[in-house]
DNA sequence: ACACTGACCACTG
DNA sequence: CCAGTGGCCAGTG
């Protein structure tokens, strides 16, 4: 499928560090489609098919596991980003602003 | 072809 | 501080 900007946002994904965690937004920023975050969530729903993907390392810009009723099961994507060595409370990342990862800035 | 929806974000009141 | 609204792109009925 040329899903071109798909694929952008499964690549953005792949190239986020173990441990670390990155927002929709961030990624909607570094591809230029700033306002377009819904569309990163979205085309993420499209991750599962894509195990590079780690879909768990990107949560909202409140470092909330919004997506995770999308997963197999509710409590894989918490269990995923604690075998990353996140911290994870509430469907919350802990120390979500040191353990955020953006592109536009990490990825120059 | 039209309208609605979606794992969001930022602004305004 | 909380609630409401607009915007963005793509897919589906």
């Amino acid at each position: 499928m040329d899903t071109s900007f798909f694929e952008d946002v499964y690549e953005v994904a792949k190239l986020v560090p173990k441990g670390r965690v990155t927002s929709y937004g961030a990624i909607a920023n570094y591809l230029g489609l700033k306002s377009s975050a819904r569309m990163v969530g979205w085309a993420m729903n499209g991750a599962g098919a894509y195990p590079d993907v780690p879909a768990h390392r990107v949560v909202n810009r409140n470092g909330l596991l919004t997506g995770k009723h999308h997963f197999q099961t509710p409590t894989r994507m918490q269990e995923l980003l604690e075998a990353d060595g996140v911290k994870v409370v509430k469907d919350k990342v802990q120390d979500f602003n040191k353990i955020f990862w953006d592109p536009a800035t990490e990825l120059l």
